[in-house]
DNA sequence: TTTAAAATCGAAAACGTTTTCGAAAAGACC
DNA sequence: GGTCTTTTCGAAAACGTTTTCGATTTTAAA
């Protein structure tokens, strides 16, 4: 170990450690001469500062913290990326940690990077978050949070999202469009928003273009780790509802669990019935046919939220007023073969 | 902000600060009565200890930094699964970093970690990665290292990785017992251990079944983000040697990309080629033929990580003598239809 | 009652920086 | 040479803990 700290250069020099640290950090009323000598001898005693100590002093740590539901899905991933991407960028690491969808898990993990003194916190809600008090509380604590993706409306901070009733209405709108009649919906559970929004979109894009709002065409698919939902309810809907022709999944998990069974079944897609996925995972390119999808922009999402989330920690640093901001990014229909026949 | 410190409790209480602490530490100099007042007051006062004191005075962080490639891989992603649960059940928080296969940045992202004085790292090498001195710098310096799936042979550290050599091994032994005769391979860059091992299994199974080794049938894929790689080497294949009736790629990644192209280009898979894949990615359950593959442990491989390394970390603290393990995961040949006629 | 042992507490040093403020030295000016 | 300004440096406090060690008080033993 043996590191070598301020005051071994300082002896080393036969100079005070205040010198040193002020010549290292570029003060202006140290001479060259010795600015100088300290900079050589700190490069040859391989002089590197203990974080932790600048920490405590400067009371930051130069830290965000992440809270994602899961890691697992594509979409996940890239936003990590994109926030890994930025973070560094920008001089700041990265804490991740993963609540696996759980309200207590994303609770106690909240605390725990407040209490490891974070600057920042980045984090998407579990699918049962239904109440923010953690999340308001930390704000209260002057430890800034930033919402992306699964976000809820009723915090006042700042967040980065998609429009999901917006692409959701423009999904089931480009299937109307197309021609198709009787639109089912496979939508995710009752809490998040997401869920809620893309059902909304579904139902005011039926709504506006004069086609009946039918609840027995919706099911609840509320698993997210698996396609067995997707799987599972489009065999059901297929007995129950046969003369459907089309269906637009919350997601595209759901969506290739869908094509699955249609391509077991020799339910031809999209000739009998289309389907339109959400998020353009990597995935939908790969499955025969390709996935008609919603372009979820998963990367420059991470980027945002990192840029939002420490520039209010600069704001919160200067005293400046902070002021919250919310980014909405474009989300795109892509085109594929599961909807053109 | 206003965080409560221990001296706040102490005046509080017309104690000192030491009593405070020590009560709240659970020291059996103190009483119960002052016991039970103290943290009574701490709960009152809502007391959090600063983790950037405590890591300060107990010159340890309670945080292990991970290097990885790429995060976008499903592979990584399990593994990074596998560490954060491990981690969290042990009580130590991640930091993540993303070398992106770059040498250069997995150098400087080491020292970063080293820096901020984590109690010890995990990593996963680049594929440029062919000098390893920063990994026996960060060990010499006390920091403990420990490699999991792209590992270096030569750095003297505690390992966790499959037999990659073995595995490939199997998987071309399988495809020769199947009635496979002319098998290709599509191996990976030259320098990272796992791409020389898999093509040294693959050489070494067909020698030992009597197949003579024919350097023209293997094709180089570089490329680890895309799956471009694979359909291109497969077109290119099957003008130079359309007779081959297997191929085993280095990578589920490449294999989609081969039964892509082949299902475009109308070679049936596996009545005219057979594919073998490599990971056992959640896609391949998705294309259609579903693929063959070698699982690979990635949970487990995040897990044992973890659990390595925080041993040896203990080990350190206790001044115990460190020993270097390997631990090696088994894989196991996950059949699909892209291998069975 | 005296003495020894046990129980309970607190002062102070330490972890390694940063930064304020004052002191000393050097330079400028008359 | 004396005064004033500028340059250059260092002592010391501070960040919030933990832990050693000694001091004081209480209890037990005789």
């Amino acid at each position: 170990m043996n590191d070598t700290k301020l005051i071994d250069i300082a002896s080393a020099l036969g100079i005070s450690v205040t010198t040193v640290s002020k010549a290292l950090k570029g003060y202006t009323d140290i001479s060259k001469a010795t600015r100088a000598r300290v900079i050589e001898m700190a490069e040859t005693m391989n002089y590197i500062p203990n974080s932790v100590a600048v920490n405590l002093r400067t009371n930051e740590t130069k830290t965000i913290g992440v809270i994602i539901p899961a890691t697992v899905h594509h979409f996940f991933s890239s936003v990590l990326n994109g926030i890994l991407e930025e973070a560094e960028k920008r001089g700041y690491l990265v804490i991740i940690l993963q609540s696996n969808e759980k309200y207590e898990l994303e609770k106690k993990q909240l605390a725990l990077l407040i209490q490891k003194r974070v600057d920042g916190v980045l984090m998407s809600l579990s699918n049962e978050t239904d109440d923010f008090t953690h999340i308001n509380e930390a704000i209260r604590k002057n430890t800034p949070v930033v919402l992306f993706d699964k976000i809820a409306k009723r915090v006042d901070c700042s967040k980065v999202v998609i429009n999901d009733a917006k692409a959701a209405y423009d999904a089931v709108t480009y299937l109307i469009n197309k021609g198709y009649k009787k639109i089912a919906h496979f939508r995710g559970s009752y809490v998040p928003q997401n869920s809620i929004d893309r059902f909304l979109g579904y139902k005011r894009a039926l709504e506006a273009h004069g086609i009946e709002y039918d609840s027995k065409l919706v099911y609840v698919c509320d698993n997210n780790t698996d396609f067995e939902d997707g799987y599972e309810n489009a065999q059901k809907i297929m007995t129950e509802n046969p003369d459907i022709d089309a269906i637009f999944a919350i997601t595209d998990l759901v969506a290739i669990g869908i094509i699955k069974y249609f391509n077991e079944a020799g339910i031809k897609t999209p000739e009998q019935v289309a389907v339109f996925g959400f998020s353009n995972w990597f995935m939908s390119t790969v499955i025969s046919p390709k996935l008609t999808t919603i372009d979820q922009p998963g990367f420059e999402m991470g980027h945002q939220a990192v840029s939002l989330l420490i520039d209010e920690i600069m704001d919160i640093k200067e005293h400046r007023p902070v002021t919250h901001q919310i980014i909405e990014l474009p989300t795109r229909i892509i085109e594929r073969e599961s909807t053109v026949k």
